[in-house]
DNA sequence: CTGAAAGCGCTTACAG
DNA sequence: CTGAAAGCGCTTACAG
């Protein structure tokens, strides 16, 4: 049906094998000789087939995405780490294979052992991330976005949660807030091993307490009516908090309108700082002092790494967790506490 | 470096053919011989390869996805479209391309001649998609989530964007509400052409000017300040409406808090009726009674459609534009006028 | 019920 | 600067 290489040959009145190097551009070709393939290819609108391709040169061109959540995820956060990754690996002359399957060791199995990607992309990573051992497996090189703990031997790229933890810890602290509340992740991040989440807190917990300020956490909810009953809970806490600190996407996009509806001021009555993107900020008109995510930093450096490792050249570093450094946003939610 | 079906056909003791119709069970294997092979396969960890077998069947069993959007797009409802294709697109046996290339006609037109996918979903689909082109030249089969001008020849789901018009203006008018508000999609999405804004406001003019109800409409805003700018013009209009209209995500999102910042309650003050999913309501813990635009059952019967057409049959149908019937959810954010 | 062989459409040493 | 040929790892008529 579509035109092939031999058509283009037998048009251009070349070899076939001399049109696989004017299309490669791995041998010189004489100019006469370069035109007439060009025009052969254009009248015929010949594309290289793929798989052919592929099954020569042991390379698809194709990086795999694997996507992981739960039920009750907050979805609308994750497209901020599924765009720059499609649009950085575009720019490098790869296409996604976005993996969404619930059976994520399988999946990762099966499209690494059947060669339709040439690296890995791993997002939403977990702990102890079950994707990790098919992945040892592969013959294809992979980058974690998160953090596990059995990532030895993996790239990997996170926020330093812990020092976005001190460092909204800090900005409070020197506001002069002694008593602070912290909204997490919900409980079940814990309990499937959401590493981010623990790093957070307990370097929040740590570092009020080095200050002597008091912190209580509270599992956030990713649903209503449970975002409000934690809130309430946390703000009519007995130590009254003068500050709330939100490591929870769906709390974040709640908060205004909970404000507003308990009457509450910010940063009149309380300061806030959230742990959230300019993107999500954006989307949600949220108007608080946050500590940057960068999810677009994260998506692109990872692909990059994995691009370098697929190059090769074998000089590279061994692989390792790379860190990003938060950075405070001031919107204006936080202010003195006397 | 991976086993082949070589390699597993000798350790089985048969031919690479008999493995081969083991593996698609195109033929009847003794139990023995079948047995022998799925050992084989097991020991050696043995998987098809992909690029191989799409040479040689002229297939992939994958399915390339096709995101458009503008730079100021609100991108948090897009993941709602992609994640039911994704899942029943696996459910069939089929992987998933996912193509966000800003040169959307040759990303279409790569993929496609280079047989890196069997069948197309277009998503963003604007009323003159320039993808079409390219498609039409495709071999491949397609599908529009979405309504295009030029889409003929192709199958396509959209919502029935006019009769959930209709729907709203017929809830509010009948609650004796005599002066409306709508807030459509920004500006932009006129200009490139997304049909889905022309259909909900001229059928909810249309409708509400044969009940002799007053309407005003105003293009939305995708960011702050501009979302809060446009509702106060809205709602203070000479019209003085006692009910809103809400054709606009980023709008919607910014409802709640901008009702409680300017002491608005709803449905106290003002009646609310927004064109929105389940899933985005929860979200973003949105309180009003929405229009229901089940993404998930679009982005399902879409993939379900595409999947008939590539099972051919020849008795099929011809391609054709369906619309899903849109469900009104009543969440007590609308009340009397009166 | 099974095997030998051709073919899918590319790339790439090997020769000249 | 260019061509003929082998090979990538599968599938599938063709034979038996």
């Amino acid at each position: 049906m579509a035109a092939t290489i031999g058509d283009v040959a037998r048009l251009a009145g070349v070899s076939r094998s001399t049109v696989s190097y004017a299309l490669t551009g791995k041998r010189s070709i004489s100019e006469d000789t370069r035109a007439r393939i060009q025009e052969a290819i254009e009248e015929l609108g010949f594309t290289p087939n793929a798989g052919a391709r592929a099954l020569a040169t042991s390379q698809t061109n194709v990086l795999g995405l694997y996507l992981q959540f739960e039920e009750d995820e907050f979805a609308p956060a994750m497209l901020q780490y599924v765009l720059p990754v499609s649009s950085e690996a575009r720019e490098h002359g790869y296409d996604l294979l976005m993996v969404t399957d619930p059976d994520l060791e399988g999946a990762v199995r099966r499209t690494t052992s059947s060669a339709m990607v040439d690296g890995v992309v791993l997002l939403d990573v977990t702990f102890d991330d079950p994707r990790l051992g098919p992945l040892r497996e592969a013959t294809q090189p992979a980058v974690l976005i998160g953090y596990a703990r059995n990532g030895e031997g993996f790239d990997s790229f996170d926020l330093d949660f812990g020092e976005a933890a001190r460092m909204a810890v800090d900005h409070l602290g020197t506001l002069g807030h002694r008593d602070l509340a912290l909204i997490t992740p919900p409980r079940h991040v814990y309990e499937r091993g959401g590493s981010y989440a623990w790093r957070f807190r307990d370097a929040a917990i740590e570092r009020a307490a080095r200050y002597g300020m008091r912190i209580t956490t509270h599992y956030g909810d990713s649903r209503q009516p449970g975002i409000e009953a934690v809130l309430d809970r946390a703000l009519s806490d007995d130590s009254s908090p003068t500050a709330l600190i939100l490591h929870n996407d769906a709390t974040l996009a709640a908060l205004p309108s909970y404000l507003n509806a308990r009457g509450i001021s910010s940063p009149g009555d309380l300061s806030v700082v959230g742990l959230f993107s300019h993107e999500f900020g954006q989307a949600f008109s949220l108007p608080f002092t946050s500590i940057e995510t960068s999810p677009d930093q994260l998506g692109r450096q990872a692909v990059l790494q994995l691009l370098k490792r697929l190059a090769g050249g074998g000089s590279l570093e061994a692989p390792r967790a790379r860190f990003v450094e938060p950075i405070l946003v001031d919107r204006g939610s936080t202010r003195s506490a006397l």
